[in-house]
DNA sequence: GGGCGCTGTCATCTG
DNA sequence: CTCAGATGACAGCGC
């Protein structure tokens, strides 16, 4: 078991400082809990923030010091000492960094011993070398006693004792852990009203842990109780942790100058992770961090780098198949948001992306590589697309703005002939129009990124207008722009970029009034767009309002009918309740001995059961409804005369 | 011939 | 300031 911790912890320690080193931290307890979005944080600068999650806040409490969360010297400071830890056990892998490995939670002997003591990892980085002294002297103690609970700050993990009588004190301790987990999620709206004693063991420095785990506050061991289902999948993970981590560890002192390759699609890694099941045998069980390098994404996963990792519970696979059916129990517990952040980091070194991963995801991907799964951005993919035939061999487009490809081209232009026109054959529409069919969205076309299906539209009508061209369907500006000699067409005035379109007019040698003349053609004719756009939106609002429309109707027949049938009980009820009070009053007396006239009292029933005869007014109502009540009660106080209970006896006719 | 719908165009505003 | 887009207003055209 002191294995098992030794090389737990450094697992974690070392992915944690690749992560850190790339300026990513991952809060692994937020996957656990399964309620917190994984804690990114990221070298933003001085005012970079932590971000959901209550364990800086404890942290930053722990020391004694209420410090904003968000405060950016304390966020710097606390990134700084936690990299200068990690670089340091680093260097020494038999220590146990506190910063990074944060405090571990040992199981409390029966006797109370100290033995037990949590480890204050939050305390001052002067502190640590004491730290990690306790770290090493613990973990002798501890050792023949089972090693039941490691509650990692950054890392919330658990492992089971090996001694099976410690086992419910175990579970008794993880199951606390969850309870922790769930009373810190209700806890993030109400801090100061949750149980007490789970709050302080959320919330606690280490010396509260230790009074907590220490004292009778916890609670006796339970047997035969179930560990949640995640705990359970999480511990099953180590079977055969014992024969699993000697391999590790030789993998990651043979590997370890070299341990990660940044040449990992991130993206792909994330969406493709756990891909384990398809692609490593049934007795390999699948790691929990496994991030597996590029260079080695085609070789054994087991040689792979991040197989080094001696508890690995990512999986990064640079290269894994998409086909997840089965994927790792703990992936479900890594947010992808972690993977979307470490994605959006410049992690450079893109242009060293092995050309056989490369080759590998072209294979892999039917869909152009650039490709957006939303289709409005695959226009300008396709516009430049490899699979353009006519974009394949020139360079129009292969720039991000999409124009310094065709400026080389225009200036190399000498008059307006074919050799430009050839130049802008690589936008023409005709090579955009197999790539929209699925846009359905009102953006005004443009070559460059715009998707449209009125764009589509009048593409489809221009390759349609080349096909069947007839002269006289022509529009005005189209036989102006002919007029004007100029090898385009007025659609590919209208829909060429702007820059483009000015090194259009600077390369021509065109006059001033033929600029202008360009310049409205381009202008009218986005307009129309534009205009059939907006058309076609109010007409799609207006629709959209007369079914809004409808509802609306719909729902007040229903409201009317519902409040006719509610007019019509009430109504029936008065009229029960009228009947009822005459015979009630019918067998009352009053102090004379003479029954109680119906048309003069009546009988008010108030919320605590009392039953109190009123006299009519004149403004009252026999019909009395709830407001004319109300009305008489207040009008008759201290005229009643009568007070009767429940208990009014019909022989007397007198209250009691 | 007038009404109506569609379309193109202009002017203007906004981002 | 320029540009693109949105939109109201107007005019032309066909039914």
């Amino acid at each position: 078991m002191h294995h098992m911790k030794k090389y737990f912890t450094e697992g974690l320690i070392q992915f944690t400082i690749l992560l850190s080193l790339i300026g990513v931290r991952v809060d692994v307890d937020s996957y656990f809990s399964g309620y917190f979005s994984p804690l990114i944080e990221t070298d933003g600068g001085p005012s970079s923030a932590f971000i959901q999650t209550p364990f800086h806040h404890y942290r930053d409490t722990a020391a004694g010091h209420q410090v904003h969360p968000k405060c950016p010297e304390l966020d710097y400071f606390f990134t700084s000492r936690r990299l200068l830890n990690e670089v340091r056990a680093l260097g020494s892998p038999a220590r146990f960094p506190t910063r990074v490995s944060a405090w571990l939670v040992h199981l409390v002997p029966d006797d109370g011993s100290d033995a037990g003591e949590p480890l204050d990892l939050s305390g001052d980085p002067d502190d640590e070398e004491i730290d990690a002294d306790n770290h090493r002297e613990e973990d002798d103690h501890t050792t023949g006693e089972g090693f039941g609970l490691s509650v990692s700050q950054d890392c919330t993990v658990s492992r089971p004792s090996c001694a099976a009588g410690e086992l419910s004190k175990e579970e008794t301790l993880l199951n606390r852990v969850n309870e922790e987990e769930e009373v810190v999620k209700e806890e993030r709206g109400r801090e100061d009203t949750s149980p007490a004693s789970l709050n302080q063991l959320t919330q606690s420095s280490a010396l509260e842990q230790e009074d907590l785990l220490g004292s009778s506050s916890l609670p006796p061991p339970l047997s035969g109780l179930e560990l949640p289902p995640r705990w359970q999948d999480f511990l099953s993970e180590f079977d055969d942790f014992d024969s699993m981590v000697p391999q590790r560890m030789s993998d990651l002192e043979a590997e370890l100058p070299n341990p990660i390759s940044y040449d990992v699609s991130l993206q792909d890694a994330m969406v493709s992770r756990g891909d384990s099941a398809n692609g490593r045998p049934a007795s390999s069980r699948t790691p929990l961090f496994h991030l597996e390098s590029t260079n080695s994404s085609h070789s054994d996963p087991s040689q792979s780098s991040a197989g080094a990792l001696p508890s690995s519970l990512f999986c990064l696979s640079g290269n894994s198949s998409r086909n997840n059916t089965s994927p790792s129990q703990m992936g479900g517990y890594l947010d992808e948001a972690v993977f979307e952040h470490i994605n959006m980091l410049d992690l450079g070194n893109l242009d060293t992306i092995d050309p056989q991963m490369l080759d590998g995801m072209e294979g892999d991907m039917d869909t152009p590589w650039l490709e957006d799964s939303d289709s409005g951005l695959s226009l300008e993919s396709s516009s430049r697309s490899p699979a353009s035939p006519s974009a394949s061999s020139d360079s129009f487009c292969d720039d991000e703005g999409g124009a310094t490809g065709y400026s080389s081209e225009v200036e190399s232009l000498s008059s307006k002939g074919g050799a430009c026109a050839a130049a802008y054959r690589d936008w023409s529409p005709v090579n955009l129009v197999e790539y929209i069919w699925h846009d359905h969205t009102y953006s005004t076309p443009q070559a460059q990124n715009s998707t449209s299906s009125s764009w589509f539209t009048a593409i489809k009508q221009e390759v349609m207008s080349e096909d069947e061209a007839e002269p006289e369907e022509m529009s005005r500006d189209e036989r102006r722009v002919q007029a004007l000699g100029l090898p385009f067409s007025a659609f590919q005035i209208v829909n060429m970029p702007v820059e483009n379109f000015l090194e259009l007019m600077d390369s021509q040698n065109l006059s001033g009034s033929e600029v202008m003349l360009l310049r409205d053609i381009r202008r009218r004719g986005k307009n129309k767009l534009a205009a059939q756009n907006c058309r076609k939106r109010k007409l799609d609002t207006i629709l959209t309002l007369q079914g809004e429309v409808e509802g609306l109707s719909v729902q007040r027949d229903a409201l009317l009918r519902q409040r006719s049938h509610t007019a019509k009980a009430l109504s029936a009820a008065a009229e029960r309740f009228e009947t009822l009070s005459r015979t009630v009053l019918g067998q009352l007396r009053d102090e004379y001995g003479h029954p109680l006239n119906p048309e003069h009292y009546t009988l008010h029933c108030s919320a605590n059961g009392r039953v109190m005869v009123q006299p009519r007014t004149n403004t009252a109502s026999r019909t009395m409804t709830g407001r004319k009540t109300v009305r008489n009660t207040h009008g008759s106080i201290g005229v009643a005369l009568f007070t009767c209970r429940r208990e009014c006896t019909k022989n007397t006719g007198r209250c009691v």
